[in-house]
Parts: structure tokens; sequence; C-alpha cells
DNA sequence: GCAATTTGTTCAGTGGTTGAATTAAATGAC
DNA sequence: GTCATTTAATTCAACCACTGAACAAATTGC
């Protein structure tokens, strides 16, 4: 078994798509999970047929498959249709395969687990200043925090099939952890500080361990658990730094090399500001936590990061004015800076996440108002702009969703395992 | 038969990807195809089965039927390779389909011809000022010009498979163009006023006329003609409005509704000029062809749309400083919105096209700069700036090309046709 | 001239889909 | 309460396209 780390969601079949014999069942077997996955009713086996063009007969059989695989069962109240003979419905298993999300951040490690359903069946969280530890310890208590909840799983019956980690940073291909700035980490080896701790079953075709951006994974979770329909997004995570996932026709978009979604530092006014990236004016240094802070009052209350958003929307709802200027000035520059992106990219929808949810109330306005003031096409369809679902356990719970996903998209790795 | 006019790349089959038992050939088809395609030199039936994992029996019966639909040749003088039996090179056939790019523009029509080699086969322009004549007029004028594209085509031996019109507007999926705003059209439906004039023959699964925006198309050119190798891209059309054409990872982004790549509406100076658009400091306010020819001491000169660029490249080149200085500027600005979209997409090459394309020489400096000022990830892996390698006839040999590419993606259509 | 080598084809075998017939399980009319 | 109707799911022979091995073809090198 060659142990496949990596980042990216590159699939890299070197034989480029060729259908070989075998391939027939193995597309199949995705085609009717994936169908299985997005129904919003249980569908039956004749459904799936009609639905997907192939024959009763082949749907039958490739759903046995996948019941004798644990990745379906049938729902035992058959849902009454009219006439004839009642359907069986097919839902998801939940006694399957799962993922695990995991999650370094400046102050807190956290753990998730959400089985094929999408339902999020375990959630730890450790708070912990993490910046003074060192990367190798700061790995050490994630992995025991990984245990913990594979543990977990493995008592509900589950059998994880991959994990991913979130780090606010830039990743490189192969989980070499580039630079995060906050935590202090530089080319951090993760894969390699985690080699001694297993932290799932090998699948094949699923790597135990993906170690990707944090506003990627953030953008995967609320892909999985926002409302359906909004397949192209701009997820803004706003902490210290500002990123973005980009999430277009339903898969994340993460560039060339794998570092797209430095939103942070897209200029918003090129003579302004010089910013630590070497730049001038860029989003960061008007609408990052510690700007915002600033413009408060609050500057060097040295707040543990994830309380300064709240500690911010707790003196906004008081009705302080030198916090809802500062929102209202942060808003303003982040609604520059996303109306230039839906001009580029023509998103439906900008969903505000991280340090950026709770202070939505206030974001929100001036956000909107630079996008239609800014957008040519404001005014045929109107752009979406609302708080993160998932809010801060976004980047977890995506990226445990992002393992469950490629097992449905490629059950037959799964189906491989168990024989 | 339903005529299918579309403007997106949707290639909606409701069937959503179920491998029927047809579909395992017509897959393995577009699997050798795009091997032939890609190939930098003939490869042989059993070079392609050793890269692509199938067998030598199934390649050959698969290349049989290429060969039999003429989509591939054989290359007579066989490549030397060493001791065996010498392969028959397999290359991409110079008679069979081909692809009809056509293009609309201010002053000018074009319509030009590309093979499935990629070889451009014909290029038509007629410069005609077409502001003043209504949009029937102008289609009207465009069909004959195709229809002489047409004839030309089919004294080689080819066959036209299917055509895509270059528009430089806003264009809605079914082919009405919403706003072309330098045509002076506004909700011109160009599949209804170009009914009576066919432009291609009927094949399944290509429409027979792809109606886009200009710069996607361009994009598209730039893809096909460009070095290979660089799959995410820029592509900026500078003109009066400034337009952009985005390539990911290979693929053309177009949006959730079809309208992205509006660049020129970026703000680059928020507090800025107002702008047409109603936003303020839009890039194109600073960088747009009218914004520079200001600049250079050159407004109200009232030149052909296509001349501006080259008027301004011999004041620069003669050294008139104030042309100087009005380029410097304009690529400054370029370069902060530029700098923007590459830290948001991680893109790793910008194209200069359009009316920026002779211009290259005084806008790449200041672009590059601005890059690598504010690009985070400059240091680690710079961005390629160069000039479009087709200039302004990338819109219609891009249009004809994405002709081309939906026969090699999906050769199955073309093949059903001739039986 | 002959062994070695590589290409391309032929052919029986097989996996997985197909389509029709069959069985299963309900509703509704009389 | 029985039976025609309706829809769901399964069974089975047929078939299509790929597989693997054997074979024929064409060239190099000794």
């Amino acid at each position: 078994m060659t142990a496949l780390w990596q980042c990216q969601g590159v699939t890299s079949t070197s034989t480029a798509g060729a259908v070989r014999q075998g391939s027939l069942r193995e597309l199949n077997l995705a085609v009717v999970l994936r169908r299985i996955a997005a129904a919003d009713r249980p569908p039956s086996r004749a459904g799936i047929a009609a639905g997907t063009g192939l024959t009763r007969a082949t749907v039958s059989a490739v759903v046995d498959d996948l019941i004798a695989g644990r990745l379906v069962a049938e729902a035992e109240p058959a849902p009454r249709t009219g006439a004839g003979r009642p359907a069986r419905g097919l839902v998801l298993a939940s006694d399957g395969p799962a993922g695990l999300g995991l999650e370094v951040n400046v102050d807190y490690l956290a753990a998730c687990v959400v089985d094929l359903t999408g339902t999020v069946r375990h959630h730890l969280v450790r708070r912990a200043d993490l910046r003074p530890v060192s990367p190798a310890d700061a790995l050490e208590r994630l992995a025991a925090l990984a245990a913990e909840a594979r543990a977990a799983a493995v008592r509900d019956g589950l059998t994880l099939a991959g994990a991913a980690l979130a780090v606010p940073g830039l990743v490189d291909s192969g989980g070499l952890v580039r630079l995060a700035p906050n935590l202090g980490w530089r080319d951090v080896d993760v894969p390699a500080l985690l080699a001694g701790h297993p932290l799932a079953e090998p699948v094949e075709g699923i790597p135990p361990l993906v170690v990707d951006n944090e506003a990627n994974l953030a953008a995967l979770g609320e892909l999985h658990a926002g409302p359906p329909g909004s397949t192209s997004f701009l997820h803004i995570t706003g902490e210290i730094g500002i990123g973005a996932g980009i999430v277009l026709d339903g898969v994340l978009y993460r560039g060339a090399r794998g570092w797209s979604g430095e939103i942070g530092h897209i200029p918003v006014q090129p003579q302004g500001r010089p910013c630590r990236c070497g730049g001038q004016g860029c989003l960061e240094r008007y609408a990052g936590q510690e700007a915002v802070l600033a413009a408060a009052g609050l500057a060097g209350a040295d707040l543990p990061a994830d309380t300064a958003a709240t500690r911010l929307a707790d003196l906004a709802r008081a009705g302080d004015p030198a916090t809802l200027t500062a929102l209202a000035d942060a808003g303003t520059a982040l609604g520059v800076a996303v109306a230039g992106v839906v001009n580029l990219l023509d998103l439906d929808t900008v969903v505000l996440g991280g340090g950026y949810a709770p202070l939505a109330p206030w974001l929100r306005p001036p956000v909107v108002a630079e996008i239609s003031r800014r957008v040519l096409t404001a005014a045929w369809s109107p752009v979406t702009v609302r708080p993160a679902a998932l809010g801060a356990r976004s980047a977890a719970v995506g990226g445990a969703a992002s393992v469950v996903r490629r097992v449905v998209d490629r059950p037959v790795g799964w189906l491989a395992r168990s024989g």
C-alpha cells in the first residue's frame, strides 16, 4: 500500500480517463450513489433507472453492491406513492464510512466526524493558545483529539475512510505547510509529523490525510451545509488574515498551484496603507481583524482571536459608535473587493464566514451597497450575501465532508476494501 | 432534429453521466482521439495502448472507427524508432470536420475556418463601420461572409461541424445578445436573425451556432494557439471596454450566468472617476481605450477602434512623452487589478490581448511591477505576462477552435452523422 | 539468413448492460 | 371480497465491447 499524502483533489489517474471493462461498473456505482445522495427524498430503484437512463436491472444490480458494501440502506417506512407496488426507498447508510475533519487554529484544535448522510456525528474542540507551542507538539495534541474522535466513531459502528486537516496558511501539494503566519509555522511537514498516528483506515483511492487551507475547507463545508442551489460562491473567512474559498459550479477551485483565495491582498486603496505583504492598500489592512479592532478603539486589547468577533458584535449591538463606524468602513472595503470579484467571476452568492459570520448584520449592508453600485449585472440578477451556515465549525466539517464526498464520488475504492 | 441554439458549453446530458453499454465505446473514442490530438509526434496504436491502459486490441478497434469516420489518418512517412516492426503514426485528419469562427465587431466582420489539426485554413475579414448598421443588416453581411468561408472550406473537402460567433457584449445563454454597448445592440436575438442562413452541417451534439462573448472566445483562441503548459490564465481584451476570459485548468470559466470576465469594472480607485456603470474608479476609466487616448492627448480624435492601439504604439515608439506616461499609468492601473485577480485565482499566466497586444512592450513593465509588489506568491513562482499569440484574430480563431474541440471531446456525435 | 523485437490483428472468453418476461405488492372498482 | 390495474423489483438469455493470448507482419542487428 503506497501512502498517498496529498493536498489537492488531484485524482491523477495516469490512464487519463480510459474506460476499461470494469470501469463500467465503477462509474455506474458512482452515478447511482450520487443520485441517492443528491435526492431530497429516498429514491426507488425504478426512479433512479428512469432518471439515469440505466435499466432497472442494472440499477438493481448496482444497488445490491452498494447495500452489500454498507454504503446504502433501504429506508424502512417506504414512502407512499399511489397505486402499484410500493417502492423501497434508498438512503445513504449511516453506519458505513465516515470522514474525519481536523483543524489547527490559533486558539483551538478541532476534530469532527461526518457520516455518509452528511450528519455531523461528533465534534470535539479543545481551546488552547497554540502560538507558543511547537508544530510537533501541536500536532501531537491534535492526534490525541483525533484518536478520541475516532474512538467515538468506532463506537457508532462507523469506519473512518480518510482525514482532512485545515490549517490557516499556505499549503503545498504534499501537505507541506509553507507558511502559517498566525501560528508561526513555516515549512512544517504535517504528514511526516503525523505519520506515527494512524487517523483513518486505509481505503484505496482516498488519501489517509489531506492537508488544506482553512478557507478552502470552510468553503467546502458551506457547500455541504448551505442551502442547495448555490453552486458558485465565494466563501470569505475573516480572521487576522482574510482568506477565501472559491466554489465554481460545485467544485472547489484551488488555483494553478493550490494557492488561490488570497482575497486579503486584493488592493482596495492602491495608494493606501502599506501592508506586510509588501503591497499597499490591501483589503486586509481595512477589513482584517486588526484593522477593525483598531478602528473600534480596541487596539492592543490582545483578545483571543475567536472572541474578537463576538466582542465586536456585542459592542455593535450595544450601539457603540466607534464600532459601528469601524464595521461600516470594513464592510465598504470588503464590498469593493467583493464587487471586483463578482464582476470577474459572475458569482451568485457571497458567504461571510469565519469571524465575519457573527458580524454579518453590520457588514452585510455596506457589502450589498457596494455590490449593487459596482456590479454590472446586479440589476439583472441579484447577488445573495449571507452569513456562513456553519460559522466557525465550517473548516473541520468541510474537511470531513470532503472525505465523505470522495467516497460518494468513487465508491469502488471503499467497496474494494472489505472484499 | 431539434435545433440547439446555445451560448454556454453546457452539454446537459439529462442522463447525468450514467454509463450505458455503448457509452463505453463512446468514451474510449474520445480518450483515444484526445490522445492523438495532444501528442506532439504522431503516436502509434501500441503507444496509445500503453499510455491509456487499454489493450492494443481495443485501441486498434477504436482507431479503425476513427479512421473510417475521417477523424484520424495514418501519417505516411512512418516515424522511425529502432528495432521491431515500424509503427504507423496517427494524426488528426485534415479533411474531416472543421469549425467556423465568426466575429462581429465595431469596425469589422471576420470569419475563419479551423480544421481538426488546429490549422487556420481560411481567414476572411471585411472592414466596415458597423455602428450605424442595424443588427439585422450586420448579421446579413456576416452571413454572406460566412457563406464565402464555407464555400472555401467545402472546396478543401472540409465539413463545417458547427459555428461560434464572437460578440463584444453580454450574451445570454440561448444566444440573445443582452447588451453590446459599442455596437449599439440591445436584446438582439442572433440565432433568430441568422436562422435563414445555414452556417454548418447538423452534427449531433454540436450546436449549429454558439454565440459568446468576444473575450471568452479570444481566451479560447489563446488556449488553442498559445504555448502548451499554461492551462490557467487570464486573457485580457483591451478595447473600448475591457473584457477578460478566464481559463482555469484548461477550461473556460463562464460564471454562474455566463457573464464572467467583466474585469473592466473592478475598482482600482474606489473614490476615483465615476464610470458609466454607476460605480466609481473602475479599471476601464484608467486603462480603457478612451482613457488612454485622452491621457495621450488624442481625445476626440475619433480613430477607428482598431487603429487606436497601433496609433498609440507608433507614438510610443517615437518616444512621445504624453503617450508614454499614459501607457505607464494605464499599465499600473491594469497591474493593480490583475494583481488582485492573481491573488484570488492563483494564475500562472496573464495574456494581454485585443488592443493591448500591440501595446504590450509598454504595458508589460508596470503590470509586472504591480504583480511582483502585490502578489503574495510571486516570490515563490513567477507570473508570466505576455502578449496574445493571435492578436486581433483571437476571437474568431478561438470560436472556430471551440467547435473543433467539441468534436474531439465527443467524437461519437460526428461519427453518427455519416452513418 | 536468422534471431530478436516491436507493431498490429485475430479470436475465444468474459464482465456488465439490455430488454423482455416474470414475480411481487399495493390500490381501486364493482 | 375478488379481480383488474398499476407500479416495483428480479430473473435470464442475448449482446456489446473490452481482455488476454496467440499469431502474423515488418524491421533491426548479428
